[in-house]
DNA sequence: TTGAAAGCGCTAACAC
DNA sequence: GTGTTAGCGCTTTCAA
């Protein structure tokens, strides 16, 4: 058996009731019952039983961090913002892996409210419905990150500007046929980041060629399938804009496949760090994203909203910003020809 | 309120302790009962909870995989097999990041058994005796992963030996002066494998330069740092072993700083699979951990130790491969002058 | 300020 | 096969 709070008690010489408060330190304790506490306390090697004070007092001091893909470094880039804003309030966070998977990330959701999270903040590969409902009906905050649902908090980066910003800035290097390469249209980013490359085109005066356009899974096989059959278009495109990170990767792989360099043969930008994966020496123009702090805003608002903040859904947008470097320039093209 | 047990029992006009029959499927419960509980449980959405499941029965249906480097995607390859085999058995997998950090580590520990966790998979980056003692005192199992701790179960590779061959490889291939960088040598993965260079070296009778030997953190900068640092020993090395992926992502581009193309300037040995990061056009050579086994055997053994497995502690060493690819290569050298 | 006692929601003996 | 009852270990009234 493990020592419990009525052991600590009898070898303190006091009632639960005290060790509770010491522990707790709520009320004022007599210094000298304090201490005899806090030394039974080190001396029994005693820990509070999580499940019974959960029990007690339907909350736990964790939240939960559930990630749509745990082996995309985006993602985990943003688990010490969370962490960091978590403990400095003296919460732990406990991270689960949903695999871009709705059903699994409804069974973490679950999972989530069983053990009386605290909050959760959520990369939402299509959270349903119902088991939002669920949290919302115990009161378990949920706030939404990289991607939003209607309605709830979300921390996310003005995808469709962004986007627009980058399709410009290959435009106005004057690559003449930029080719995307599209996230799943389930996620708000990656059709808030189409509409940026359709508008872009649009307000430049260009036509939108659906050749010119791949919708993939956010992976690397799925980027560098995506970038292969955008380069057998019938006239292949001489720029590329790739819309996650995973896919840059893997579509900087098909050009290398093709024999073809950015910059010099084709224009290239990126979306998302890929500095972890490619180091500092590649030279790719990208959109960069402030992940840590993404991740902080979420904790923080997750915190306010635990501690009982109940001003409506809000939606902060961090600003992020198109570095940038060599993949993207065409300097034989704006020379006078 | 929340519905709980006694609400579906009312509902369904039977006892509490039916419906945890019902629910927790044991004994056998008549199947007319069992089908107004289920239906009960349906109507009122009712979901058990968790705290006062896991106060009674001492133990949840989680259990908790701590990781070392949340943002290495090593690690993460591992998760999915953890997951699969939790899964399997009808257990949550939740993860943790101690982040290299012992104190980080030590509260998550503290957090499992709190939150009454089944079992825990750690990569220890120091794990802390008295933790491991109070995870025993409660018979909480644990595994460990990728790095071993006398006294407990582990799943590895055997790093000594690959170590080994990765260096006899590059000598073979005629490098001459063949440097390594080396990790923390809190973790026996780094020690065995820098045992290992060393090994090779002795017994192709070279002297262990010490001057060809950098010990970096296992993290990217630390990495491209400890290549840099060597390539300007006095007579540089020809060749470079680096003991893990992200250490090796940085060391590559130290080589591209320094102008240096491998094959062909430098003979380079990395560590782990780095196509997540590189994409399938590096032909980096590289040592490749079979990571989802390491990770589904990591959980078959805990979930084994979890259902009372009591044998002694097991060292299960999964075979890993060098993986020849071109940057090992020495055509020129080997060629007769 | 401190203690006694009730009870959080569930499961497991034990009776029937 | 089903219901009754007694706790799991903690926090929190309520009295003293």
């Amino acid at each position: 058996m493990t020592t419990k709070i009525k052991d600590v008690a009898a070898a303190a010489g006091v009632s639960a009731a005290t060790v509770s408060r010491v522990l707790n330190d709520n009320s004022e304790v007599n210094p000298e019952l304090r201490d005899r506490v806090l030394d039974a306390v080190k001396r029994l090697g005693y820990r509070p039983n999580g499940a019974a004070r959960s029990l007690r007092t339907r909350a736990t001091m964790v939240v939960g961090l559930i990630i749509s893909d745990i082996t995309n470094p985006f993602f985990t880039a943003m688990v010490r913002g969370v962490e960091d804003a978590a403990q400095e309030a003296g919460y732990s966070v406990i991270l689960a892996n949903a695999d871009e998977d709705v059903d699994k990330e409804a069974r973490y959701l679950e999972v989530a409210v069983a053990e009386q999270m605290a909050g959760i903040v959520l990369s939402p590969a299509g959270a349903s419905q119902p088991r939002l409902d669920l949290l919302a009906e115990r009161n378990v905050p949920i706030v939404m990150i990289d991607r939003r649902i209607p309605g709830y908090d979300s921390v996310t980066i003005p995808n469709r500007q962004l986007a627009k910003q980058a399709t410009c800035h290959l435009i106005e290097q004057g690559w003449k046929r930029v080719g995307f390469v599209a996230g799943p249209n389930t996620t708000t980013t990656a059709r808030e980041r189409l509409e940026g490359y359709r508008a872009a085109l649009r307000e430049s005066g260009r036509a939108v060629d659906p050749d010119l356009i791949r919708v993939a899974d956010y992976r690397i096989d799925g980027g560098h399938d995506a970038a292969h059959a955008l380069l057998s278009a019938k006239p292949p495109p001489d720029a590329l804009l790739v819309s996650n990170n995973l896919m840059t990767i893997g579509a900087l792989d098909a050009l290398a496949e093709a024999g073809l360099t950015a910059p010099g043969d084709i224009g290239f930008v990126g979306f998302d760090d890929v500095t972890w994966a490619l180091g500092h020496r590649s030279r790719i123009t990208t959109v960069e994203q402030p992940t840590y702090d993404i991740g902080r805003r979420a904790g923080e608002l997750l915190l306010a909203r635990i501690r009982g903040d109940a001003t409506p859904a809000r939606r902060i947008v961090l600003p992020a910003e198109l570095v940038v470097r060599d993949s993207s320039l065409n300097k034989e093209r704006l020379r006078p020809a």
